[in-house]
DNA sequence: AATGAATGAGAGTTCATTCAT
DNA sequence: AATGAATGAACTCTCATTCAT
């Protein structure tokens, strides 16, 4: 709600898909006294969140390889060698960073598709919807593009968790019917084609000068819903 | 057919699209003498051509991270130094890397193409063409995945040629009628919503172990050309 | 018999020879109820001989170089700062290390020797008695080794204390006319050369592989006892 | 004969049994003019030779552990970077600092034994000319001693060295007759008694304060000396 | 007395670029 | 035009020690 990533992070601690993730926290959390958390235990978890934060920030304003511990730490407001109370190296942070943000992507797509019935319909939202989440997060935009190659464990859990998602939707969109002409192993085809549709536009039209994020214009989903509907034609008939 | 680039640099040299390609060889060809190439040009111009094979291959292996200047003469035989008569930069060299092999690209696809009149079924050649040629080049994947990130201007550039050419492709199918639910301003879209398809399954199905390169499976051509067909109905009433 | 230290430390407590030596416990002691230990002293005490005892684990098998307070204290079962309530320093543990394991060497071998009269035959029963030794605590060998490296206040007060025994032994054979040859103050240098030849040969031919230690060849026992009889005659006359 | 090294390090690459010494200019050598040195060789020769200096005089001053690459490319006058040139890594410097030293000294002691006949005469004068050695090269006594510890592959490649060729000089006095009562089997445990006399005896005697290197006792000499003549019972008889 | 997170100086190493030869 | 040694800033990471809780 207010900084980035508050819910992100708790959305990842909540659902936990990643193995990376590991704090010297872990070790402490079998002491801990069951009566709630200690002020150390906050406190701690206030750093970790603001080198998280930090961290994203930095690699949406300088990318991946301008994101060295030394900005981040000086952008959270600690020491250098504190970082490394908190993540086993800096990749390990750069591999977090994705997912975590993925998560909470995930969480605001479904929020904004709950409701639709037809599947085109459902894709053009999720199609805004992901581009409305770019707007909320203008940092989110560089951390998808550059993680591929920069994160590239980080890359693999998220796109895999996407993947999941997306197929899991098409998968009941095909025993409903909705998808009447495709075979069983053409849907995870599918499934990559709309997530290139989304990821690969996001590129050309959301990246505005400076970080800065756009929206998409209508052209382009006006084109690619009519694409969903009627492939190439394009609906001749008109709608 | 045998080193990489021989051609493909021959090709940029010619249609030259690239304003950012300049080297110290542009200012010596101005005072060449007029009856043909003195030995000293055709000698400098092995030595450029070496430098552009070797980061090619470089890249290819080990990625644009690890394409150091140490490593790239070293392959291509020269010493460090010399590097920088032909390019201002390392950064320079990595930029003109992949709008060369992306002119090479563009013949090659457009060779498969020749001679088919329907619209989906040219866009089915174009699609497998692009994965033959990247099994043509092995390098080429990695080269075009990672450049957006280490070499945006190249990337940029090469975007820009690719896009051009598809547009005057699917502008020319539009006036033929191709195309006949979209509007004008939905040709651009368009454009890129299939030049994701291309670009974005190639990182899923192309990627094999060590830089490796697969075939795309049928199955993700087959829902390509559905998609295409009939969009997301797949083509109820069948073919 | 049981956890390596327990015997040597409370020898160290007994005979105190090392005036580096002083805890915050010390402190404490001094306030000592006349009546026993406290429950308090005994916790204390615990916790400090599990820090002795984690440390020479440590450096046992990570050596002096690997021995951080980090890894000393996480065997030891106690926060870091904990470690600071024991010892001054690491370094201040890690000169203790050395004297104490000295004192239960001595008392090893000393039991050995006890008995034999011929002072060749005493000499040959300390040089077993210390490879015997070396056997029993394997990690002995790697701290005589770094020790003058890396704790060389805890190196210097082990060699005074073993060259001050067996410089009595000397000199008591010395009186019983046992070294006939040699004079006052000869008596010192021959000390060392005795401790030179157990303490060099030792690292030659007890180390093994990944920290093992083996038995001495008779070879050199052999050659010792034949130089200590004859000199490098050997004993030409047989023995 | 002036700056530390000069000869050491002729001696080394004359004799080069290092197989870990390499630099740049191992390369560039296949290239060379046939006619003699270029500058660029004879400077760069001269830059390995100040770094070998510099970190020689840094380990005498400050140990191996205070060696750092910063200290020993400073008192060399090059930058930082220039170091791994000429070194794979400190370590490799670090390793190849005492067999270099090494040769030398073993080149010292052999010019001195020269001549004498009489084994135990010949130890004797090798005896000397070792400590004689430590005082022409008193960073020697620092490097010898911690090597084992911080550069353990330069240790082995020295100890070999020095033991191969007292190994050598006893074999031959064996085969003289000049060792009656030892057995084969018992030559190479007394090489080790012998290395160990002068070896753990000069870190007695030989290391003054500050790192200046005293002479040794002649007390220290005549008790070697009678114990190699008689053994313990140090020549009753009287010489 | 025990905790353990925070600190920050300092380590080794890399590499694009320069420039005297 | 070619060379390749020199440069030095920048990087990630370690760890003994401190200190508020």
């Amino acid at each position: 709600m207010r900084a980035p990533f508050d819910g992100a992070v708790a959305g990842v601690t909540a659902s936990a898909p990643h193995a990376m993730i590991r704090t010297p926290r872990a070790n402490a959390a079998a002491k801990a006294k069951p009566a709630g958390r200690t002020r150390r235990q906050e406190k701690a978890e206030q750093v970790r969140l603001a080198l998280f934060d930090a961290a994203a920030r930095v690699v949406g304003k300088h990318g991946y390889a301008g994101a060295s511990v030394a900005r981040i730490t000086t952008l959270a407001g600690v020491a250098q060698g504190t970082f490394y109370n908190y993540f086993a190296s800096r990749q390990d942070l750069l591999d977090q960073l994705l997912p975590a943000m993925g998560e909470e992507m995930l969480a605001h797509i479904a929020a904004e598709v709950r409701g639709e019935r037809d599947e085109v319909a459902r894709e053009e939202r999720r199609f805004r919807a992901f581009f409305g989440f770019l707007q909320k997060r203008p940092a989110f935009l560089r951390i998808l593009n550059e993680a591929e190659v920069y994160a590239p464990r980080g890359f693999r859990a998220h796109f895999a968790n996407i993947a999941a998602e997306y197929r899991r939707a098409l998968e009941r969109a095909h025993e409903r019917g909705a998808l009447p002409g495709f075979a069983d192993d053409e849907i995870e085809p599918l499934v990559f084609l709309l997530m290139a549709a989304r990821s690969y536009t996001s590129l050309r039209y959301a990246q505005g000068p400076a970080g800065r994020v756009k929206a998409p214009p209508e052209s382009l989903i006006r084109a690619y819903v009519k694409l969903l509907r009627h492939g190439l034609a394009g609906g001749t008939a008109g709608p």
